[in-house]
RNA sequence: GCCCGGAUGGUGGAACUGGUAGACACAAGGGAUUUAAAAUCCCUCGGGGGCGACUCUGUGCGGGUUCGAGUCCCGCUCCGGGCACCA
């Protein structure tokens, strides 16, 4: 072995030999058990960052211990390759898309194998490889056919130049964040995942997941927003029509005095009277121009028309004059509100402005509200007023009552309403999954049957950056016979957001070469549900959230047998430099090759994952990974300079060992016990390797290591080490086991086992406490009785002198650790 | 506004069910080795007082429970995150 530690040379021999050995490829076998370990694919931007350090740094270590520990260990790797920055770079450096794509996998697939990673390749996917999304298509078909895929037509931000939708994220101020252009509301057809038919379930079961992180299951429960309520009917005077709006405040109906629409209501122009038709319409445009992130926000002015109509409200007969009000949306609840001024702060607002009725219903307790009076709404619990029967009771029992009240009467109904809404799928991308449905005009949407699939992405498109997508024009994709009647028809030619993507890629890594489906049902069995997933807490609602539907549609189209995918959930950490996180605006990216050239991939490893636990924010310091550098060095030279004496060592005779072998064992097994339990059970490796460097500190101040008697202990210790670190630090942990004398990897050799006798202290430090301050320690034997402790503690001289002259109340012993002695 | 987190030395962090606060590192200072440096090794390292053994004080702030509180309870402050014109 190299008296010198060079990483370079170590890291490049052992990964050359895990790739050519496939050390870590697995198959299902029924008689070890599964671990299924996955952290989230990449989006392959070109280069990895520090962010995927961390994250697959903490991976691997889970994976490879896990192994170690006799499981059959499922750990995958791939790309989530479909998506607009390959499309934007395409268009800047006129290429394609596939070609920017591609390369960037080949390079960063090197950067990961550089990082010793120990990852199935064989079963390495990429969701823009038409074997990947083409079972996406027959999935997709698959739900159109049970209705859980359909087309609606909904208002979108779209940019006009760019002639495509924007997310809401990439409208900046109202404008086009490529082309600076002013974003509309346009109205879109689109196809949407029916997600809400399973919003009940998600919700339920988020209390199936005691695996994952609370505030995740806080946020899609917030996301999914499930609240309890009434839909009431108001009729509408002098149309045989009726506005229905959704309300969970029914205790405040008798206090409705006018009602509010969203302008895009599909009722807003018809409940429009000719005389107002003009001011309403020039309203509806206006709103319809505000992009809804701005329309949303707090401070937007509450604005509002009147129809002209009225309609009335069903418990008390009022006539309630119809508004359309710009903060009433149409896509929660029913988009239609009943505005009650006294206990609704936006409704109070509006009011005010436009000069409406103001009737109390709700007293507070030892109070009267005077309408006339009020700077705001009172929405707190109070006392029924003004409302019929009710009045008196408290508003919360009314509620209830109220609903009961409405059903009986035939005027409403409780009901159950979900802030979720279905997930549009739809966008105007070239680089992307094709939709793969026809439009004729004859049948109107056929989907391509099955035996037509894949709908294959042509390679051979112009990228302008203008226009739409590059599909449309496009005629040997575009024109299509149409398959039912064979007329001419369109093809669809918007492709499928890249969320779709990544919400089964997991249950295709169980099965990548499956040819007769996209799940192989035995494989997947065999090793779902994900056992740990890792990954960023940015995708808490979004790709999770997604991820969970779309696998119990799966299950319900008879692909799957789990409810859940992920049954343990950790999510890391950012990586912070000088009080901010990384980016090239700031200036403090810390770019991983140069780390890993520089120091090499283990060292790299270690200080990510000794800087902080996995779920809090890293703190980078240059100078932290120096001190992660010199402890492998320290490790290595303490292998060095152990191995002449270790050679020949044998088994522990652990009846004849000196009070410092003893000593030394009893570090050796405890560390064992902590490192195991810090990383099985808490993830926390910087503890783990904290309990590990302590251990390396004891074998460097044991003496005499070339003594013959020693070196059974002192390879105990030092094979210790290196095992223990192997997770963390596998190359390096890999040419010291080899040097040590083992044939085969430390990858394949067994964690090491925690003896509890070894482990067990033959004298314990007690420390002494007068009236809760610390004023002695004394050393028993382990068997000491309290009695033998009090003797030892009474005679300490420290704690003699705190006693002087004091009565002693009592003594409170805790065995082995503590007493209190209580004095006045 | 509502809902989650969090606040511990110069720094990152440790203290697992209430029981020695500051493990392990980083930085800093001192020393050994060296012609010199790097590397390595040893020592000091929350604050105040004392030559010293010691002692007082200290985990964001104010109370409380307890023999004993970084940890539990009540009331705040600040920081971070999520949700929010959601009817």
């Amino acid at each position: 072995m190299e008296e010198k530690y060079i990483p370079a040379t170590v890291e490049g021999k052992w990964q050359k030999i895990w790739e050519e050995n496939k050390s870590f490829k697995v198959t299902e076998d029924p008689a070890k058990h599964k671990y299924y370990l996955l952290e989230m694919f990449p989006y392959p931007s070109g280069r990895i960052h520090m962010g995927h350090v961390r994250n697959y740094s903490i991976g691997d270590v889970v994976g490879r211990f896990k192994r170690m520990r006799g499981f059959n260990v499922l750990h995958p790797m791939g790309w989530d390759a479909f998506g607009m920055p390959a499309e934007n770079a395409a268009i800047q450096n006129k290429s394609h898309p596939a070609k920017w794509t591609y390369e960037n996998i080949a390079y960063m697939r090197s950067q990961l194998k550089k990082m010793g990673l120990s990852y199935d390749w064989d079963r390495e996917l990429a969701t823009c490889d038409v074997d990947y999304y083409k079972w996406e298509q027959k999935m997709f078909l698959e739900m159109y056919e049970k209705g859980l895929a359909y087309k609606k037509t909904s208002f979108v931000n779209w940019c006009p130049k760019c002639e495509t939708v924007l997310a809401n994220e990439q409208v900046e101020d109202g404008a086009c964040w490529r082309c600076d252009s002013d974003v509309n509301q346009k109205e879109l057809e689109q196809w949407f995942f029916r997600i809400t038919h399973y919003a009940e379930e998600l919700l339920e079961h988020t209390n199936r997941l005691p695996g994952w992180p609370e505030r995740v299951l806080v946020m899609q429960r917030n996301w999914i927003g499930k609240s309890f309520g009434c839909e009431i009917d108001f009729p509408v005077e002098g149309l045989m029509k009726r506005v229905t709006v959704f309300t969970t405040r029914q205790d405040t109906l008798y206090g409705a005095t006018f009602m509010s629409l969203a302008p895009e209501h599909p009722m807003a122009l018809e409940l429009t009277t000719p005389d107002r038709r003009a001011e309403v319409e020039a309203f509806i445009d206006t709103v319809k121009k505000t992009d809804k992130t701005r329309r949303t926000a707090e401070d937007f002015e509450k604005e509002g028309v009147f129809t002209g109509s009225y309609c009335i409200n069903p418990v008390t007969n009022r006539r309630m004059p119809i508004y359309l009000a710009n903060f009433v949306l149409l896509d929660y609840g029913t988009g239609a509100v009943m505005a009650v001024p006294t206990h609704d702060q936006r409704d109070f607002e509006f009011a005010r402005k436009y000069d409406l009725p103001l009737q109390v219903v709700i007293q507070p307790v030892g109070e009267t509200l005077d309408p006339a009076a009020m700077t705001c709404a009172y929405t707190e619990v109070g006392i029924m007023a003004n409302s019929g029967p009710f009045d008196g009771m408290r508003s919360d029992e009314a509620k209830e009552k109220i609903a009961e009240y409405l059903d009986k009467e035939g005027v409403g109904k409780k009901t159950v309403n979900f802030r979720l809404r279905d997930w549009g799928i739809s966008r105007q991308r070239y680089w992307g999954n094709p939709i793969p449905v026809i439009y004729c005009d004859a049948c109107g949407v056929v989907p391509v049957p099955e035996k037509d699939l894949p709908v294959v992405l042509p390679m051979d498109v112009a990228f302008t950056g203008e226009g739409g997508s590059p599909l449309a024009k496009l005629d040997s994709f575009f024109n299509v016979s149409c398959p039912q009647c064979g007329q001419m028809a369109r093809r669809e030619t918007d492709t499928m957001d890249t969320f779709v993507q990544s919400s089964w890629y997991f249950l295709r890594y169980c099965c990548p070469d499956f040819t007769s489906g996209p799940i192989d049902r035995a494989r997947a069995e065999y090793w779902m549900s994900v056992d740990q997933y890792i990954g960023g807490i940015e995708h808490a609602v979004l790709h999770l959230l997604y991820a969970r539907f779309f696998t119990k549609a799966l299950r319900d189209l008879g692909y799957v047998n789990v409810e859940e995918p992920f049954t343990n959930l950790l999510t890391q950490g950012m990586v912070i430099k000088d009080g901010a996180k990384m980016s090239k605006s700031k200036g403090n990216v810390v770019d991983p090759d140069a780390l890993i050239n520089r120091y090499g991939a283990d060292t790299a490893r270690l200080f990510s994952l000794f800087a902080a636990p996995p779920e809090k924010d890293l703190d980078w310091s240059d100078q932290g990974v120096e001190g992660s550098y010199r402890f492998l060095n320290r490790v290595w030279r303490l292998v060095c300079d152990a191995l002449p004496f270790v050679g020949t060592a044998g088994v522990v005779d652990s009846a004849s060992l000196s009070d410092a072998a003893r000593g030394l064992r009893r570090v050796v097994h405890k560390t064992i016990k902590k490192v195991t339990d810090d990383i099985d059970e808490r993830f926390h490796f910087n503890t783990a390797i904290a309990a590990v460097m302590e251990l390396v500190n004891a074998i460097y101040a044991f003496e005499p290591k070339n003594a013959p008697e020693n070196a059974a202990v002192l390879k105990e210790a030092v094979e210790s080490v290196v095992l223990m670190l192997s997770p963390f630090v596998p190359h390096v942990t890999e040419e010291l086991w080899e040097a040590l004398g083992h044939q085969g990897g430390v990858e394949d050799a067994s964690w090491p086992t925690y003896d509890p006798e070894a482990a067990v202290d033959e004298e314990l430090l007690v420390v002494v406490q007068v009236n809760g301050k610390l004023r002695g320690k004394v050393t028993v034997a382990a068997d000491a009785t309290e009695a033998q402790v009090k003797e030892l503690a009474f005679a300490d001289d420290r704690v003699k002198s705190w006693l002087e002259g004091k009565q002693v109340r009592k003594a409170i012993y805790v065995p082995g650790k503590l007493l209190n002695i209580v004095v006045g």
